[in-house]
DNA sequence: TTTAGTGCAAAAAGTTTGCACAGAA
DNA sequence: TTCTGTGCAAACTTTTTGCACTAAA
C-alpha cells in the first residue's frame, strides 16, 4: 500500500505534479477499492470521510491527471458514467472486463488473452496497437449457479 | 437499402412497434452512414434535412428503441458521447473497433477475432458470453504512412 | 512572491421526462 | 375512439470551467 503510494508520488513527480493531501486521500480510496469501479461520484463520497472540505470538481481534476499519467484507466460500461480503475503495478496492457447482464457485477481479468488478435490487428490491418478496451457481457458465475439451484430447488419441491 | 428498411421494419412489427415516417427517417440515415459513429446529435441533424419538424427527443426514443432490438449497438469511445452504429445484417457479434488516437479515425472490423478468447472465458471464468465490446487505440495506417512520408520528405529535402 | 492546486458555484453538455397533441388502427 | 408516437420545453445528470483564494516552493 504505502509502497505503491511512493511509487505514485515518484510518478507525478517526475512530471513535476504535487502529491497534495487531496490527490493521496484519493489514491488511498483507489487502492482500496481496488477491485471495484468507482464513478467519480462514488470517490468523492469515499474521499469525503478522509477529507471532508474536498471539492468533487477536485476529483474530477486528479481523476483525470491519473488517467493522463496512465496510472488509472477510465472505462464506460454503457451506463452513462465514467469509471475509474487502477492499473495494476507494471502492467502494460488493460485488463479485461466481464460485465454480467443478470446482477451488474463486473469481474477482472488481469491475464492478456488478446496477444494473438493484437498480432492480427497489427499485421491484417497496418494498425499499431497501443492500447485496449475489452468487456465481455453475459452471465457470470454466480447467477449461473444461482439459475441451476433455482431449478433443482423447483425439482425437489415438486 | 430498400430491402434494410423492410426487414427492419418486420423486426419492429413483430414486436408491435410501428416504422413511423420519423423512425425511418432516423433508420435511412444511419443506413446511408453506416461507416460512421454518429452521435445522437449527429443523428439529430442529418436526420433534420429529411425531416425538418423532427425532435431530438424523438431521435433518442428511436435510438433506444433500436438499440433494443439490436438492430443499433449504442458505443462509447471515451468521449462523453453515445454512439450508435447499425448492426450488419445478420451479424450475431458485434464488430470491432480500430481508435486511431492521432487522428481520431474509427475503423471497423467486420470478421470475429474473439472465438478462441470467447472459449477460453466461457470455460476458464464459467461466464456466459453474450455480446463483446472491442476497442484497439493506437495508430492508423494512415497516420502511420503520414509519419514515414513526412519522414521521407525531411531526408530528400535535406 | 510566484505558481500549482483547491473549493465553490455556475455553466455546459448530453440525455430523459412530462404533457398536450397528432395520427394511425 | 383508443393508443402509440411525437414535439417541445423543462428537468436531470454528469462533467467542466471561471474565479478568488490557499499553500507550498
Amino acid at each position: 500500500m504505502e509502497n505503491r503510494i511512493e511509487s505514485i508520488k515518484k510518478q507525478l513527480h517526475s512530471q513535476s505534479y504535487k502529491l497534495t493531501p487531496q490527490r493521496e486521500a484519493t489514491v488511498r480510496v483507489l487502492l482500496e477499492r481496488e477491485e471495484d469501479h468507482l464513478s467519480a461520484e462514488d470517490v468523492y463520497l469515499l474521499v469525503k470521510d478522509k477529507a471532508p472540505e474536498i471539492g468533487l470538481a477536485t476529483v474530477y481534476r486528479t481523476l483525470e491527471l491519473l488517467t493522463e499519467l496512465k496510472i488509472v484507466d477510465k472505462i464506460n460500461f454503457g451506463d452513462g458514467v465514467s469509471r475509474y480503475d487502477l492499473r495494476k503495478e507494471g502492467a502494460d496492457h488493460f485488463h479485461h472486463h466481464l460485465v454480467c447482464i443478470e446482477c451488474g457485477a463486473v469481474d477482472e481479468i488481469q491475464e492478456d488473452l488478446l496477444g494473438d488478435v493484437e498480432q492480427i490487428v497489427e499485421k491484417d490491418w497496418n494498425f499499431k496497437v497501443k492500447d485496449h478496451r475489452l468487456t465481455f457481457h453475459g452471465i457470470c458465475y454466480r447467477c449461473h449457479d444461482k439459475v441451476e439451484t433455482s431449478m433443482e430447488q423447483e425439482v425437489t419441491t415438486k
